[in-house]
DNA sequence: CCAAAAGTGTTATGCTTACACCCATGC
DNA sequence: GCATGGGTGTAAGCATAACACTTTTGG
């Protein structure tokens, strides 16, 4: 029977729900951003046992009257200073080995948050003087509990979401070059990419995404690139973003 | 601070961990599987409050010293009485509005699992008399909880995975027709497929992933049809089955 | 003038789509 | 022999991949 423990049927079962053993829940966030041309993640050093010293996910409990996508995006909050609920956030998956945590039963919600560039430039991680770092995903350091996994699954994601959502335009400002798009897909999924082709399968697919913005024009070292924008043409399907589910 | 609640050091932080209050954590099941030309979901009949008398999905209570795909797949050994791992058991989706169980706090980590049409046909749902049965996916009973919603994501990422992982052979027996295999395709997406070019995607294709069985034939009451097996090709991707992850 | 980066065009390939057609069996 | 479902073939269209080329700026 569903939410009874022994398929049993007890006419005070309704107050047997709150008699089980329970297991801690936590959230805990892979936060992704592009920064000087490598895809990062935002971790944290542990003060404390266990993994004292070792980096880790940002996280923390759920509330008990608190949706688990609130609890992630008012981590998302905290860890970052960014109050608002633009910042993409999709939950990942649930991770609950009995001895992930040496501490007690813990089970976590992984949950992974796209930061644009411009928006993790201006950030002061670690604000409050705290070990909290960017580190590239492609060379991480020793990671506490199992939070080498839950980065790996998060990157797995990101990739294979990469090309048939428009997830990364999360990942960059409101306006950017054809070069930036193409070096932010070519980071993620760590191969190149050809500039002719890659151009035409944005601007020329059937229901296209971006859209040159008149008049724009990235002035730099070199010929002035062609600022882009991301179009929403009529709501996109996202993954999971504001509310609580895919 | 992963994996602490307000992102404080405290001596004594590793006993603090088990005396916030925890939610209940179940696991709840999309059981899907292949009957008279319908997608069917295995339901549950609930005998007490809440929602008692209304259709629900099989599930229960993670065990404290039990992982969580381990929960999910004794509760599927529980409900269909098959025991072993060899079914498709993937985790669909984490569930936890503070709300979504009168009782208390439940957060419930979704999984679906497909079951060969030929095991489906052999089984007894509710040996034990009890109210259990496949429904329709196409008219559903109203259903407790947010089941309706689980159901629905789950009959989603059924859809998505269909055409870029062998995903469709685990609601099949291990030999069957064109016909069937086109059917099941036709049937979980809800619209008409096109019999040649179906049979050469799934035959010439870069990769095959089906194979004739030599001098294997299904006899009916017209021509003879050819029978297929699925080939791993060196053990293929799936999305999670046996362990715990994707 | 020249290096560097932006932008354009052309061809070949391969998968998908839309159809028209033949084959084998039971009644 | 004929209805029914199983199986094969072909041509058009679209998207991608590979690659050579022109344009525009700053120094």
């Amino acid at each position: 029977m569903t939410e009874q423990p022994e398929a049993q049927d007890t006419a005070a079962a309704h107050y047997d729900v709150s008699r089980y053993p329970r297991p801690s829940v936590t959230v805990d966030l892979v936060i992704f951003t592009i920064g000087e041309g490598q895809l990062r993640a935002l971790l944290v050093q542990r003060g404390q046992w266990p993994f004292a010293g070792m980096w880790a996910l940002p996280g923390g409990f759920v509330h008990l009257d608190e949706a688990i996508h609130a609890a992630a995006r008012r981590e998302l909050g905290e860890e970052t200073g960014l109050a608002g609920g633009d910042i993409y956030l999709e939950q990942l998956y649930t991770f609950g080995e009995p001895d992930r945590d040496p501490r007690t039963r813990v089970i976590t919600v992984a949950y992974f948050a796209l930061l644009p560039a411009d928006v993790s430039r201006r950030l002061q991680p670690g604000s409050d003087a705290a070990a909290v770092r960017w580190f590239s995903v492609y060379d991480l350091p020793e990671l506490a509990f199992d939070h080498q996994r839950i980065i790996a699954v998060a990157l797995s994601r990101l990739r294979s979401k990469l090309d048939w959502t428009p997830i990364a335009f999360r990942l960059l400002p409101e306006q950017f070059t054809m070069t930036q798009l193409r070096n932010l897909y070519s980071i993620i999924l760590d191969r190149a990419l050809d500039k002719q082709n890659f151009s035409k399968r944005m601007l020329h697919s059937r229901t296209p995404v971006i859209e040159a913005v008149p008049n724009a024009h990235l002035t730099g070292a070199h010929r002035p690139a062609q600022l882009y924008r991301f179009v929403q043409e009529g709501r996109y399907e996202w993954g999971a973003t504001g509310g609580d589910g895919p």
